[in-house]
DNA sequence: CCTTTCGGTCTACAATGTATACCATCAGAG
DNA sequence: CTCTGATGGTATACATTGTAGACCGAAAGG
């Protein structure tokens, strides 16, 4: 695989949307998460392939729990960002940091 | 061409860059911003394109600047982002922070 | 001349982003 | 029991972005 492979902006959104749900980061959680902080609609078809790219990339798992709550019977996924998941993160935000750096001005507001 | 469009990852990355170079914005410098801060190799084929489709959207525009530079007589492209271009990096600038927030630890290393 | 560098264009293809149509299971209404 | 509405997913297809490489012309320098 290409070393120089970089997240795609949706990508990183859905990995941060991980670690900002840590133990609750179900499929419901996650979309929340996003359409929360991203102000961006999300459909499912969007989410879970954008979800098995990056299974499949090894920056994220998940396991199977069986659903504890009375609701559905049904077992929920709970992802997790792997640590080459959390390393790609942080290359992008130390490059958006450097390139932000000094424009304040021109950003806020 | 969906309403609801968003930045792509190289493609901010290419208008910070330019806000980065202010006056001095010309696809060598650019270029190199781009290098530097984002620890990436560009190639010329990526650059224009993307440059290319900023433009067509209206993040960006140019104009031509005879060179004062005794270097070569060739006239530079001088790139500027538009307010346009600007909204874009704050929305995405926005929902990255919002994103990272409590996740210091994690992403700090 | 010849070579290198700057500054670009064009083409093609890979990777990401996104929507829609389906599907199965379970809970509750009737 | 049957119908219906979540919940949670999969499959498929297509649009948008990301990226490489070949090719081009002008000019600087040896």
């Amino acid at each position: 695989m290409a070393t120089n492979t970089f997240l795609g902006e949706f990508e990183q959104m859905v990995l941060l949307a991980i670690l900002q749900r840590g133990e609750n980061a179900n499929a419901l959680e996650i979309r929340r998460e996003l359409e929360a902080s991203a102000n961006r609609k999300v459909t499912k078809g969007a989410f879970y392939t954008t979800l098995d790219r990056l299974e499949k990339k090894d920056y994220l798992t998940w396991e199977a729990r069986p659903a504890e709550k009375g609701r559905g019977g049904l077992p929920q996924r709970h992802f997790k960002v792997t640590p080459e998941g959390i390393a790609e993160l942080q290359k992008s935000r130390d490059a958006l940091i450097r390139l932000w750096r000094g424009l304040d001005r021109v950003l806020e507001s």
